[in-house]
DNA sequence: TCAAGGATAAACAGAA
DNA sequence: TTTCTGTTTATCCTTG
């Protein structure tokens, strides 16, 4: 609402000019395949020359043209893959640009990765005289759903109500951004998923993309996450029309089990009991989360935590705050009430936000030990809490004492020699407090401190409370022992917190 | 069931 | 007077 007119007017032509480019990429494919005769002259229309050459009329007569040659045309179902991927040649669509490329994974249903959400809304589209657009009677078109006997009154409904006009581009645009965000965030964990399963030395093909990924970590997460999930056993995205665009599967790398479940205070504790290195995600996703209206799995205090630790001085004005969080998470920038209330009452409340007046004014500062303070030290050798520490600390030296978990945790495929070091893994619940996070910020490779520190759970606690470590012997025993003698009364729960970052 | 932590909302006060 | 900043309290939810 604040953009200028004009902007707006160049905006709404650019929109206008993908949507033509679209369409006539869309036509140019169907004459390809003889699908489609266009009149002379149109379909010879150079695309670079088309945003010129076609007025608004005539977009819109082909428009008809497109939705009438549908019912007839099986191969317009591609369309949805025309609208995001052919359109790479295109100079207004980002996501080419912005993606990595993109790889067709195969799913074991013969199904590609690579389609849009809308193209599975209905399984309509399989059947002769179908349209991408029409399932179960109704128009498919986003927010529409307006009953339709037949195709016939369909194809009229589509040509009467969803035209070329304002109102259907800006539909269309902000489709091809879901998809678009989709195809991001999908390429980004298919890279991932090879690479995870290239690490665990599975074969690529053995997974199944859309479904492993949660398994491979822990089969046992979804005894939660399943109930997040629908029957089909995918996680959909939220019904909520005010909820964020989620990504599905594609989510930020740490939170994407945990973003799987749902949004939310749910994610966001279950995120922070991942104990996810904030700033381990935050450099691999921050481009996601700058542009994705997701809200960030992260709980206040770590947030404000992290954008005071990412300052050279690390003091930040509580403007200053403010500024990092809106520009570091597209989520932020709306809703602004609402956070900055609860930001100011977590420096208010929360003792590791030390306020400093000093000639800028006032500033906030971390209170490390606070911070790691925050939570009782609980340190009784639980699993859960041995596997946030070791998720909390991300790989390195620490990545054998994961995998020695992991392997406890009957992880078939870890059960090999060679993915396990205990040597390396003995000892590492001796480390002190201090020791933890000296390492950790050894560890980090981006030289940042981790954003994370559940103080509920968090290694912090292994020298708080070191009889109670002593006390019980399942940490101990789970480092110090062979993977034979190490028993885990809660496997499911071990598996549960296993970040997958961690595996890749 | 309970305690703890976190999110959210709101009221309030002081300063600019 | 308005806005920003900071504090405090209350309530609800989730988790262990």
């Amino acid at each position: 609402s604040r953009q200028p007119l004009g902007n707006k007017q160049l905006a709404f032509q650019q929109q206008l000019l993908q949507m033509q480019q679209l369409q006539q990429q869309h036509l140019l494919n169907l004459q390809r395949q003889g699908l489609v005769s266009l009149p002379p002259g149109q379909g010879t229309v150079p695309l670079q020359t088309l945003p010129q050459a076609v007025c608004p009329s005539d977009l819109q007569q082909l428009w008809k043209e497109v939705t009438a040659a549908q019912p007839v045309e099986d191969s317009i179902k591609q369309e949805g893959l025309d609208l995001t991927t052919n359109t790479s040649n295109s100079t207004s669509f980002s996501a080419a640009k912005v993606s990595p490329p993109i790889s067709h994974h195969p799913l074991p249903n013969g199904q590609s990765t690579m389609h849009t959400p809308r193209r599975d809304s209905s399984s309509h589209e399989e059947t002769p005289g179908s349209h991408p657009l029409y399932g179960h009677g109704e128009c498919k078109w986003p927010g529409c759903e307006t009953l339709c006997e037949d195709l016939g009154q369909f194809v009229k409904h589509l040509n009467t109500e969803h035209a070329l006009d304002d109102r259907s581009t800006a539909q269309c645009r902000v489709q091809m951004q879901v998809v678009q965000q989709l195809e991001i965030q999908l390429a980004k964990e298919s890279e991932r998923l090879q690479a995870m399963m290239a690490h665990l030395h599975m074969r690529p093909s053995e997974p199944k993309p859309f479904s492993q990924p949660l398994n491979l970590v822990s089969s046992a997460t979804l005894s939660k996450s399943t109930s997040d999930t629908f029957p089909d056993g995918l996680p959909h995205p939220p019904t909520s029309a005010t909820a964020p665009i989620t990504p599905l599967r594609q989510g930020p790398s740490v939170i994407s089990s945990s973003t799987l479940h749902n949004m939310g205070p749910i994610r966001r504790r279950n995120s922070e009991k991942f104990c996810t290195p904030i700033s381990s995600e935050l450099a691999q996703n921050h481009e996601f989360y700058k542009n994705a209206d997701v809200r960030p799995p992260f709980t206040y205090a770590s947030l404000i935590r992290q954008a005071i630790l990412e300052t050279p001085d690390r003091q930040l004005t509580l403007n200053e705050i403010y500024n990092w969080f809106t520009r570091m998470f597209a989520y932020f920038r709306r809703n602004t009430a609402t956070w900055k209330n609860a930001v100011r009452h977590n420096l208010s409340l929360h003792k590791c936000f030390v306020r400093v007046e000093n000639v800028k004014g006032a500033v906030w500062t971390v209170d490390e030990h606070e911070y790691q303070k925050r939570r009782p030290p609980k340190m009784t050798g639980s699993p859960t809490l041995v596997k946030n520490m070791i998720s909390g600390l991300g790989y390195g030296a620490l990545n054998a004492s994961y995998q020695a978990a992991l392997a406890e945790s009957s992880f078939p495929l870890l059960n090999s020699p060679t993915m396990i070091n205990t040597s390396s893994a003995s000892g590492m619940l001796h480390v002190g407090h201090d020791d933890v996070s000296s390492t950790v910020e050894q560890v980090n490779s981006n030289g940042t401190s981790w954003g994370c520190f559940p103080p509920r759970s968090h290694p912090v606690h292994v020298k708080e409370e070191p009889a109670e470590a002593e006390d019980d012997s399942r940490p101990v025993s789970l480092m110090a022992t062979t993977n034979q003698n190490v028993t885990i009364p809660d496997d499911r729960d071990l598996e549960e917190e296993l970040p997958v970052e961690d595996l890749s």
